[in-house]
RNA sequence: GGGCAGGUACCCAAGUGGCCAAAGGGGGCAGACUGUAAAUCUGCUGGCUUAUGUCUUCCAAGGUUCGAAUCCUUGCCUGCCCA
């Protein structure tokens, strides 16, 4: 194990807060000294069945624990996960049933492993003690802590002041989060800056049942793609580490140059005055490529980088388009003598299954966002004719492609 | 248990008998501009055989009316105050 000086370093890299820093040399000089490695916490809810980048920072994080030879704990709240973190939301959130905490967890343990190594670590449940725990037990568990702190809580007071609503069970919330480091035993949790409030009840619980408190470990939250809020797949502005590699490819260039230097700060580890000195488009297709290798593969990252140069920089029609729509001749509506066929624009991409609705589709065409074999059309009632066996190509909006094909009856 | 205020499209929010498929903002999509971006400007943003046509929408179910998001009844949900 290496010494205490080395390690705090690489402890500290990228970090938000540490409370109390000299808590956590003293547990690491007693960990090197006793032979012992530390039990490292870090908690997920499995209400999103898909991680995503923002969740890496954390993993990361835990990563050069893991490296440093302490034990890690990946905790999956899927007890938790049925109350519902109430952090950060101006609602209440919908709880999850317990098949689809269970489904969700599934997907995590095969993500993670991108990063940690499976050998060095603990996944943990906390329905394997909170399952067990008794209404007597859960009453004394909330014993341990006062309403006034609870209002303590920015989201918990803002909502109360603004007459929204908020449910008992939400306070339950920190308090079972708290519970799991007093059964897990932690010396130190890591979350997010949102976080800090439920890290720091652990402390005061396992203060409480008589344990020495764990050290906290805040991370920032990383921006979604938006650039405005943190990464979350409620929100919708998040890069999934299953995304495709295309797609991953492709949200990753379409962040802005800001967001780009923040991602390159959080999520790699190149210099960044280096990064800097490059043109800002090379910048990005480079991130974009080494952030899909990493959790796809070399070869993916390259190939996500060809197929969106020739889809988005030369304009040229993808190998692979979004939807091969074939039709047969007897599927088009507008017949001609001389035996070949045609399809009304609208009716065409409408069947794309590429865009809503009718009516968007026609939306779409007037508003220039339609190309047939590269020519924009505009008007949606063109009948676009076909002989048998042609090809044509449709671009429709900045970035769908289809191909279509009408075969013989 | 009682009183009061609310529940409108993806989100916030206006509308209190016909001119309402429903203002405004956000978000989203498209066009221009670019570096495929971001920012900015413009347009669009319920479905359908695209028709100045029609169908389904304003918590739910009933009711009043020629006509209801708007009025009445009941129910469900939320907040506040009182007990």
């Amino acid at each position: 194990m290496m010494d205490v000086n080395t390690q705090v370093e690489l402890i500290r890299r990228g970090v938000v807060e540490i409370i109390h820093p000299a808590e956590l040399e003293a547990k690491l000089v007693r960990s090197v000294k006793e032979g012992r490695p530390l039990r490292i916490k870090a908690g997920f809810d499995p209400t999103a069945p898909d991680l995503h980048l923002g969740h890496t920072v954390l993993i990361h994080k835990l990563k050069h624990f893991q490296d440093l030879g302490h034990q890690v704990i990946f905790l999956i709240g899927d007890f938790t996960g049925m109350i519902g973190d109430p952090t950060g939301v101006s609602e209440t959130r919908k709880a999850l049933t317990r098949e689809q905490v269970q489904e969700n967890a599934k997907t995590y343990q095969r993500q993670i492993f991108k990063i940690l190594d499976p050998e060095k670590t603990i996944i943990e449940f906390n329905s394997r003690w909170m399952g067990a725990m008794t209404a007597e037990g859960l009453i004394q568990l909330a014993a341990h802590y006062r309403v006034a702190r609870m209002m303590e809580r920015d989201d918990f007071r803002k909502r109360f002041e603004e007459q929204k609503p908020i449910s008992v069970h939400e306070f339950l919330y920190p308090l079972v989060q708290g519970y799991d480091s007093v059964a897990l035993k932690a010396d130190v949790e890591l979350g997010g800056t949102d976080q800090k409030f439920n890290l720091l009840v652990g402390r005061e619980l396992q203060r409480d049942y008589g344990q020495e408190p764990q050290v906290v470990i805040t991370m920032p939250l990383l921006e979604g793609t938006d650039g405005v809020k943190k990464m979350s797949k409620s929100v919708g502005n998040y890069i999934a580490l299953e995304d495709p590699p295309g797609e991953m490819f492709g949200k990753l260039m379409s962040i802005s140059d800001t967001l780009m230097f923040r991602y390159y700060e959080l999520l790699t580890t190149e210099d960044l005055e280096r990064v800097k000195s490059l043109h800002p488009m090379e910048a990005k297709q480079l991130l974009a490529e080494l952030i899909v290798a990493r959790y796809h593969g070399p070869d993916a990252g390259r190939r996500a980088k060809e197929e969106f140069q020739q889809k988005f920089q030369a304009q040229t029609f993808p190998d692979q388009p979004d939807k091969h729509l074939i039709l047969t001749v007897a599927e088009l509506p507008e017949r001609d003598p001389s035996g070949a066929g045609g399809m009304k624009l609208v009716k065409l991409v409408a069947a794309t299954g590429l865009v809503a609705s009718g009516s968007e589709a026609r939306r779409l065409i007037v508003q220039g966002g339609v190309e047939v074999d590269s020519v924009k059309e505009a008007n949606p009632d063109t009948v676009i004719a076909f002989r048998e066996g042609q090809q044509r190509r449709l671009k429709i909006g900045k970035r769908k492609f289809a191909l279509v094909e009408v075969k013989p009856s």
